[in-house]
DNA sequence: TTTTTTTCTGACATTATGTCAGAAAAGCAA
DNA sequence: TTGCTTTTCTGACATAATGTCAGAAAAAAA
């Protein structure tokens, strides 16, 4: 956090108006929005407390007020996260029909969303191992996710709508591709641009699903 | 570094002759694999240069001898596994026919190594975001496979053996799929079957490269 | 305004790092 | 083996970031 910042690029939700709120509701909203714009260019391993506190005009020690440390600040940051993407993922999560529409709509949301906020998804991503705590968070998040599509999986083969095979293994390593592949391309400035990363995973994931032909060689 | 462990499963190549190495060599060894053994069953985060020296049998300043810091030691880490990664992809890097065949045995051998050194895989993937240098070698690692793989994708759609799709993106997602899925399945002990995770991997790539329908539904 | 409650801060204690000069050990030659 | 040189190791020190606490300052209420 030494580092001069560029404020180009206002992150998300610039707060609205200050003056109704209690004093401290202010402070800590304004610990998280120097945060949110530091991470949004540069590293979590450059975050300091600090850092933080200098850029955001108050004492260090009053950081403590509003956070344990800076792996719980970015907890709060995950957790304003979780429900941005959920809302995204939803229409495929609870469709009765036309899976794999609603998974093209769903797959669409969801990179956008991680368009938008990838810097901070970013930052999320690699401080979590840092942090006992935070590493349970991002799994349950990530967790959620698994139980889902493999439940969505399983339902679709018995429909008749995807081929037999292992649903969660599958579903695990779709998952794991979306995070590393948004990560990739959204995590730092200048990120990419939304089309082709979009239609790379909307094909992985239909053909991996619906697709017909698994030219399972070998077996080991 | 401050627990016990257990040494059940001895991790690797343990160190043969020790008697006729020079000291300095011995010494950088027995740091080397106490790392290595106190990884297979901890997180990174867990280490620190007091408990290795500790646990080693020597001082802590010692240690500064042969690494710069714990993320040096990684960067040591992660050379070993680099070229054990890329002997088990080799045969399909170099294959001129039989795509589908070569990248099926490839990738049953890169499931292979990466079960044997999944704890390792998982310290160096989760302490890589905290150092710049490493970071950075391991970005270059990950790339070598982005470029082969786009290249082999693009070589197989002039064959006329894949369909046309923009063969970055998919590289990009496949390599970041194989190291999500290795690391979240063989990351930690207890370790998954290797068979499932294999199956999984090399359905997702076959489809993904070789099958032809791409339900491309949703443009945004 | 005065009083009470909330919020903020400077000073302190703690912990892990990394450095350096000198001690101890290893390697070597006679 | 002994003495000499080079390598390796270590304790003491300096540094940097954390987190705590009691009192000061400011906000909110009366």
């Amino acid at each position: 956090m030494s580092e001069k910042q560029s404020i180009k690029t206002w992150p998300r939700n610039v707060a609205a108006d200050f003056s109704k709120l209690r004093k401290s509701e202010q402070t800590r909203q304004i610990i998280l929005d120097t945060a949110l714009e530091f991470l949004w260019s540069h590293s979590f391993r450059d975050l300091s407390v600090a850092g933080l506190t200098n850029q955001a005009g108050i004492s260090r020690t009053c950081f403590y007020q509003y956070f344990d440390d800076l792996h719980n600040l970015m907890e709060v940051l995950l957790n304003d996260l979780e429900w941005e993407i959920l809302a995204a993922a939803e229409p495929w999560l609870i469709a009765k029909a036309d899976s794999a529409v609603k998974l093209s709509e769903s797959l669409y949301k969801l990179v956008k969303v991680c368009y938008e906020r990838g810097p901070i998804l970013l930052a999320i991503f690699e401080s979590a191992p840092m942090d006992e705590r935070l590493e349970k968070a991002w799994n349950d998040f990530v967790n959620v996710f698994d139980d889902t599509v493999t439940a969505r999986i399983i339902q679709d083969q018995a429909l008749g709508r995807a081929p037999e095979f292992q649903a969660r293994p599958v579903a695990i390593a779709l998952n794991r591709m979306d995070i590393g592949i948004l990560i990739h391309h959204f995590g730092r400035d200048p990120r990419s641009e939304i089309q082709p990363v979009y239609q790379a995973i909307v094909r992985i994931w239909l053909n991996t699903i619906y697709g017909k032909e698994t030219l399972d060689t070998v077996q080991g």
